[in-house]
DNA sequence: AATGAATGAGGTTTCATTCAT
DNA sequence: GATGAATGAAACCTCATTCAT
């Protein structure tokens, strides 16, 4: 028999929509790499492109517009970060205060992780900030905490509480984008870390 | 970051004469006013020269690059709120969690104010963050809390003292970056203020 | 010298397509017009993108500096000199002086032709000369002359052979910059090119 | 070349008095040094005038431009050469031969004795080259060896022994260049210049 | 859908020289 | 004479984005 042909086993094509994630995923996971290696500043798309190994023109297939990636790269930590919190406060097998404190460490911790990766986003924040999107991201971060709130202190007005949620969320991520702007050890985290819980805790007591 | 650039910082040329001086205060006043006017990605040398009313060539006589002139901005950002924050700090006829009280609200304050240059001059960061005089700024910063936390928490080991000033000071001017990055009006203020300092005198009392 | 540059040198890109030949040779078609016409002094990328009829941009996308530039030329006029005299040594059916002879006569001559050009390419050597393949490039030039100096010089010792070699070579290529940089007649150069192959002559059979 | 220009080069004023004559050695002395610590691209009237220790527009009162700083630092050298060849071909103690060995000896020593300008000058040279007093000079130079060779090829016809006149000194030259170029141990001095004084010493016999 | 060549405005910085003081 | 501040053209190079193939 002389021509065998391999028969096509997978679809020419992956359905549209698989296909666009691998190359958005590609995409995304270069730009990772070119903000930690190279910097805010050198975060360019001819580099992303090249570092995915696609053309520059495929790359604006899928974003619009360099802010574009930023925004989503933002985004998706962003989002993981959230489903990591909002775990740490269900676990309603552990005490409130507890959780907290296991929280502010978690947080930490993952902003030391990869800080490289994450200053350089924060440097380039300029260039996304403003996409009304980040916004509305911003805003429902906060949401994470306020079950918590109303279970920690159920007896504030509902402004004070909102107060105390604002203050808390915002510290927290304030404070571990400083923290993490230097190369922190182990025990560095570990420390600092329960110095802010502490703070944490004291202020939530002082208002229950 | 593989390519990070620290650049000359220094002035190039020390204003002895009062001609040089004014000059020199020209193109910072211009300066603040593009970073203020038009933001940090469109901050440009000629842009500062062209709003100081000089050639290009006389702005680079009074500064060795771009990076020494946002150095300086924040350079003088920074001297005028350490000595704000040292006068209200020394101020002993008050009781030392009454002067917290005041400094935080006199720092949130002062951040809000010039709101807008000052996140102009956070998004340019990466342009002057990285000169050695920035670090020793930064480090000279943290001493103006030392006497303070002395006096409030003397029985206090000097590490966990240490610590507790870190963390206070790393606070408040994070939180108070945040916190000015949208415009507020002064009840807003005094409230987050309010808040703020009630979250740095809960955490002092739990450590004394 | 404190401040030496030695700016990357090689092709941005390799042209592998026809387009992209095409274009590099235009480019440097442009550079060697703008060269002899305009001189070392005022050799600038931009005018020759003007003169290419391309924009600044795409001159970039083959040459990543006006060095890279420079060298090429420079480059492609040694090898092309480098193979006329491997020609001319290689050709045994002549006596080794009669070769010798030729060679001189040759070099001189196309030193002088196109001299306008090698005279700015020389003004401008600090930007290219540097670069380590421009160090190869000499290197490898001199063992044109190897085989012929065993051939001729048989029972001189090793070393001594290198450095009648390296005498021979150097004046030839020395006196040949010098010669050229004035505008010569054909007589005049068949006259001086005589002299020069004379002493040559003299120095080799002074030491065989 | 179509723009060449030929800058004014002769100095502005005559050091008549010794107060002018002293500031004149000043800058020529920076100027030197300038050259040889920052080579030929960064040689800028500024810099000469701040390591002279006197102001830019001092400089312009003693040097009409940049070139004529250049030129007279290429020409005192030029001249204390000359003067160093002659002195040692007018020494008739020493027959012809011995002489032209000691000289070669002589000029390539001196040659690598301060290298470092005098590359820097080379590199420069496209500043200064063109001015009228440079072809004097390099005219005049050539009438050192007149008598010399007068004396050592007396038989030969007079346009033979200018040739051949000619050929030693751009050899010297252009050779002392060349070698120069690379930084070179006494005993490579001795043996290069010992190589090139046998050429020469073979091509006048020849022609004798 | 993919490619990648082309664009060109725009940015930073340098430097020879002048001229008012 | 001396000063040095001021000038501004000109140089090099980058990069987001488009569009013809």
């Amino acid at each position: 028999m002389t021509n065998r042909q391999t028969p096509q086993v997978s679809s020419r094509k992956e359905p549209k929509q698989s296909r666009s994630a691998e190359l958005v995923a590609t995409i995304l996971e270069a730009a990772t790499q070119v903000l930690a290696k190279e910097g805010a500043t050198r975060f360019t798309t001819g580099r992303v492109a090249e570092r995915a190994g696609i053309s520059i023109g495929s790359l604006y297939q899928y974003f619009p517009n360099k802010a574009a990636i930023l925004f989503r790269l933002q985004n998706d930590e962003w989002r993981q970060t959230t489903d990591m919190l909002r775990t740490i406060l269900a676990d309603t097998t552990q005490p409130p205060l507890v959780r907290l404190h296991t929280l502010v460490h978690e947080f930490i911790r993952s902003e030391c992780e990869e800080a490289q990766m994450r200053g350089a986003l924060d440097d380039a924040a300029p260039l996304y900030r403003d996409a009304p999107q980040a916004r509305e991201a911003r805003a429902a971060g906060e949401s994470v905490f306020n079950d918590f709130m109303r279970e920690v202190l159920p007896e504030l007005a509902e402004d004070k509480r909102a107060l105390a949620r604002d203050l808390i969320s915002t510290t927290l991520s304030a404070v571990g984008r400083d923290f993490s702007a230097s190369p922190r050890t182990g025990d560095e985290i570990k420390i600092y870390a329960d110095a802010l819980a502490d703070m944490f805790t004291a202020y939530v007591q002082v208002n229950a």
